[in-house]
DNA sequence: AGCACA
């Protein structure tokens, strides 16, 4: 039987990182209700250090979310990604590169100048643009509940009629079958069956040997699957967070 | 659509 291609519409998983980059926000929302809302959403993945969000025109309906860790990034990802927020499904990818905060804290951080690609063009009149880049450390996010499986409307289908057909990670709908990224090369199927099989509803693990790092996961049913999935999501197997969604039929 | 921290 065929099966889809295991990379998620084409795109590439950015490498993972301790920020995230959401697009196709509703851009009608203030920008610090939108922040707020962000960081109340996020802040159960872990510890946040910052949100950004701009007003531009080239930045409208996009924000950071600066996590002190990777997996905290990699969870959100694998359980926010489609979530509806302000009626739009949220579409989120690692950022491509790093934050300043996290830089400076690395001791990284160098100034602006270097970073920018291409310097805004004379001509055009300057316009005020207000972005703000609160940071709202600690007063709101909350020490996370314990526990990833709390996610609500996930189950609301993101795309319901036309959608385009190569959004950079569509989510699959809920099934029993698990796709799991970010695994170490050197993953060997045994070990994946350790993990999973604790989990009821148990089939089999299935990898690609044409692309290290990942591997499907077969449940008996959807139900079980999920379960199995929020028991592991973001697991590290030699510092990397398996990363886990369901797989595309 | 669009990956920044002016």
């Amino acid at each position: 039987m065929e099966m889809q291609e295991a990379n998620q519409g084409g795109s590439e998983l950015s490498s993972p990182n301790q920020t995230i980059y959401i697009n196709n926000l509703n851009e009608k929302v203030k920008l610090e209700e939108l922040k707020k809302s962000l960081n109340l959403v996020f802040s159960k993945f872990g510890n946040i250090l910052e949100v950004l969000a701009f007003k531009t025109l080239k930045h409208k309906g996009q924000a950071w979310v600066v996590f002190e860790n990777a997996e905290s990034a990699s969870t959100a990802i694998a359980e926010m990604n489609g979530y509806l927020f302000y009626d739009k499904p949220m579409r989120i990818q690692f950022a491509k590169t790093k934050s300043d905060v996290v830089a400076k804290a690395d001791g990284t951080f160098v100034p602006r100048e270097k970073r920018k690609r291409h310097e805004e063009k004379g001509g055009k009149k300057k316009k005020e643009q207000h972005h703000d880049s609160t940071q709202m450390g600690m007063a709101m996010n909350s020490a996370y509940p314990g526990g990833y499986g709390v996610t609500p409307p996930l189950s609301q289908v993101p795309y319901p009629g036309g959608v385009k057909p190569n959004l950079p990670e569509a989510p699959a709908p809920p099934n029993n079958i698990l796709f799991v990224q970010n695994l170490p090369h050197e993953t060997a199927p045994m070990m994946l069956q350790v993990l999973f099989s604790q989990y009821p509803g148990f089939k089999e693990v299935r990898m690609v040997e044409a692309k290290p790092g990942i591997a499907f996961v077969e449940f008996a049913d959807e139900m079980q699957s999920t379960v199995a999935m929020h028991g592991l999501q973001g697991f590290k197997i030699e510092q990397n967070p398996m990363l886990i969604t369901y797989a595309k039929k």
